[in-house]
DNA sequence: ATTTAACCTCTACACTTGTAGAATAAAGAT
DNA sequence: ATCTTTATTCTACAAGTGTAGAGGTTAAAT
């Protein structure tokens, strides 16, 4: 099961509070907010996903969200390289560091990175 | 404009094929093949969203693509990063690095290829 | 010339997505 | 107790997606 997009981009809220009542996440929208039952509808829909759980607080829910945004995302990235690197990692990796716009300073950070994870091998 | 999930699949093919007629395409597939109508659904409405163009021969059509790979991907990716790492493209590289799993050999190639780049700049 | 194969367009239809009004319920304010 | 606010569900509807049959056209094969 996947989310739609405007359903990740609530998602991208939800990770960001970690919990939220309605209220919360509509604030979180820039203007024009979209109508608080788009969102009731979004939240019933990732909740049919299984993607967003609650906890029932009175008369309202706070939800939160049921997967990990680093599982999510990796699991975007790797459709991604598999789709278009053919599946390798390190093409993919070699593409992006070329055709990103990094800085030097973002390099050369990135370069004592890979370093560190050079040693833990 | 935005490719749709089967079609974004298609493009790979013609991406791969650089120039291809429906049936070059449809060898592509994995059985169970999808029918010929369909491509040709899709085709017709990546022609509609301006990804594909193509050349008449005879009764039928040569199709190329009209996007570049790369470009589309950079769209791609940029949109993860601004989703999921705050317009960060660094945050990305850094979380990209420690989450894949790249071989010792492919770290350094890729610690090769930074160090290249931070030449260029 | 007739049959066959390839492929295009049109039509169709169920499912998903984006968006939100109407109706309802409950909780808080007066 | 009544009004107001806020959240929720139901319903709805247009657009987009995935999939493919029916029917027509042309080129190739016999």
């Amino acid at each position: 099961m996947k989310l739609s997009n405007t359903e990740e981009q609530l998602m991208q809220f939800l990770w960001k509070k970690e919990k939220a009542f309605m209220k919360d996440l509509l604030e979180l929208y820039a203007e024009p907010k979209p109508a608080t039952t788009t969102i009731a509808t979004l939240l019933k829909r990732m909740i049919g996903k299984g993607f967003v759980g609650y906890i029932q607080m009175g008369n309202s829910r706070q939800y939160y969200p049921l997967v990990k945004k680093k599982d999510y995302f990796s699991k975007h990235v790797n459709g991604l390289i598999k789709n278009f690197f053919n599946d390798s990692a390190s093409q993919f990796a070699s593409f992006f560091t070329k055709e990103t716009n990094l800085t030097k300073d973002e390099l050369k950070k990135l370069k004592a990175l890979i370093d560190s994870e050079i040693k833990k091998k």
